[in-house]
DNA sequence: GGAGGATTGTTAGCGTTGCTAACGATCTTC
DNA sequence: GAAGATCGTTAGCAACGCTAACAATCCTCC
């Protein structure tokens, strides 16, 4: 129980980077990589969005993000629309297949981990919960301090 | 607070992708890779190691392995030895380089993070704490329920 | 209203990581 | 000793991430 936040630290980090090796096979079977997987997210839920808006949401460069939606407009999972009012925005829109196979590869991913979830006690799920609450926290207080447009 | 364990397991992984992706920045750095960070650290800790073991452990596939400690090779940071019992086997072993360059990228890598924490307050760091004890738990359950060997 | 600078997205090109398939080398078993 | 299993490597593919450089468009300011 020692407040030594540099061990907590690291115990975070690695169990994220294992979680999401266990969970990139999920991805991979349902033919949709991570990376777009969750930009197809964010534009289904945050709606219409500019690719630079995009970009640094997943916190990635633009010419990346470029990449990542020409393969989803490839696949008809996004559209891009040139914006009314300045000649530069693409604005990315979710087309009704991406937000088909959002659902789908969302079940299908999370499928694993909430079964594992379910597997749980009740009161470590509780904690999960409230660990996770906070980790969103954190997340976004190291946004803020680091650069983020 | 309800319970539902597929809301809960999205958020988990969302937060768990946008804290990996903050962390890659101060990877990038110090100038050595996550997958070849973690993969170092698996050498220091669990001591010399088979490609073979260490791509299991890494969850990665053999090949992926050899190219990756060829760069840890290459780097200084490990070395390949034959195994003196069964020459298929290869040991790679820590150097010194790689013990002082682990501990230095650790310290950097994680000072992000823990200064994150460290603003937390006592009931969020604890609370995170426990989340990340659970996390584990999940982890090591869902790694025994897809092939580990 | 037109020139110059800023912003937005794209293209080009590089390195890393992941995979499968195929192969040589070595051990094990019969 | 021959046949099969195991281990690591090589070869070749696709996806992600980046920087640098560019075209198109907007904005500012004279």
């Amino acid at each position: 129980m020692s407040p030594n936040p540099e061990k907590l630290a690291d115990q975070l980090h690695s169990a994220a980077i294992h979680l999401l090796r266990h969970l990139r096979r999920e991805d991979d079977a349902i033919g949709i990589s991570a990376p777009r997987l969750s930009a197809l997210s964010v534009v289904v839920f945050a709606g219409p969005v500019t690719l630079g808006r995009l970009a640094a949401t997943e916190q990635v460069k633009p010419p990346t993000m470029t990449r990542i939606v020409t393969g989803l407009e490839k696949d008809g999972l996004v559209d891009r629309r040139d914006d009314a009012n300045d000649g530069r925005l693409t604005q990315i829109h979710a087309t009704a297949k991406g937000r088909r196979v959002l659902a789908a590869g969302r079940a299908r991913r999370v499928a694993t981990l909430a079964a594992a979830v379910q597997a749980l006690d009740k009161r470590r799920r509780r904690e999960l919960r409230s660990g996770v609450r906070v980790l969103e926290t954190l997340n976004s207080s190291m946004r803020e301090s680091s650069g983020d447009r």
